[in-house]
DNA sequence: GATGCGCTTTAAATGC
DNA sequence: GCATTTAAAGCGCATC
């Protein structure tokens, strides 16, 4: 028995990464299509990408504020050091 | 009844499309979860990282083959009627 | 004289491309340079890196729904062709 | 007088931060022109980008071989001291 | 004060 | 030709 690079964890971790990677292709296939039908049904793909950009932007922001406020929060425990 | 931009269909769309990027993300997630375990167990990263684009440009020669072969197949199923 | 790959066009387009490099490489230390003093001040850089975030983003997505704004004004142009 | 987190010190340090990151943005934006400039005379970018990584990483080389030889001359320097 | 580590950023490649 | 995706680099941080 071995436990030579290529041993039986090695094997498993990378199939287990290529499992998870084919899902991640499939979701972007799966979201193609989406766009394929919205085009389908006369929807213009690029005034949805952008609607779905803006919406993520304005998510990670309201995201991100949320966590400011948290590290705030932190900042108050160590209040004097934080901010001069 | 509208056709506005922001029409129910319009918002359906957005909405699958979101869903399914959230999905994709996970997937992203659980991918670099497998690697930081790999890592832990004293794995490199970096060699494994290799080893999954290895195997995948070899899977993507493999399968080109036999796309390769198909189109081979079907022209000689055409020569039947190229040259009766 | 020569036309060839390497002749003075060539060289002045690399030339070119590499003195803008030079400069895009300085605007990354200044930024950094700035983020070391708000820390040398008392500042802590990961709240001013997340506050530069937050404001990017909010941003980019006031930039983007502008345009969308310019899209949807193309696309009444050829209303009952974009929405079904 | 103030020292909230939204003071006018980290206001300044995050305005400055920003002008900055335009700045670098804009030279971003002029090296893709002048690819699409060098194209639209006959060349090749993707060549173009091939020499600007080599003749950076060549730089880069000769940089570090300066470096070693200072190494080296320090320790020249040093040599009177370790044997008088 | 040096080393490793994770994260962010940047460069390169690919696909539509 | 553009936009996404992936690979690589650089950086600060945290630890010893």
């Amino acid at each position: 028995m071995s436990n030579a690079p290529n041993s039986e964890h090695l094997k498993a971790y990378v199939e287990r990464i290529e499992r998870l990677e084919d899902e991640k292709r499939a979701m972007a296939e799966d979201i193609k299509e989406v766009y394929s039908e919205a085009k389908g049904t006369g929807y213009d793909a690029k005034i949805i990408r952008k609607l779905v950009s803006i919406r993520r932007k304005k998510a990670e922001a309201v995201r991100e504020e949320a966590e400011l406020l948290a590290v705030y929060a932190d900042a108050l425990g160590m209040q004097g050091t934080l901010f001069p």
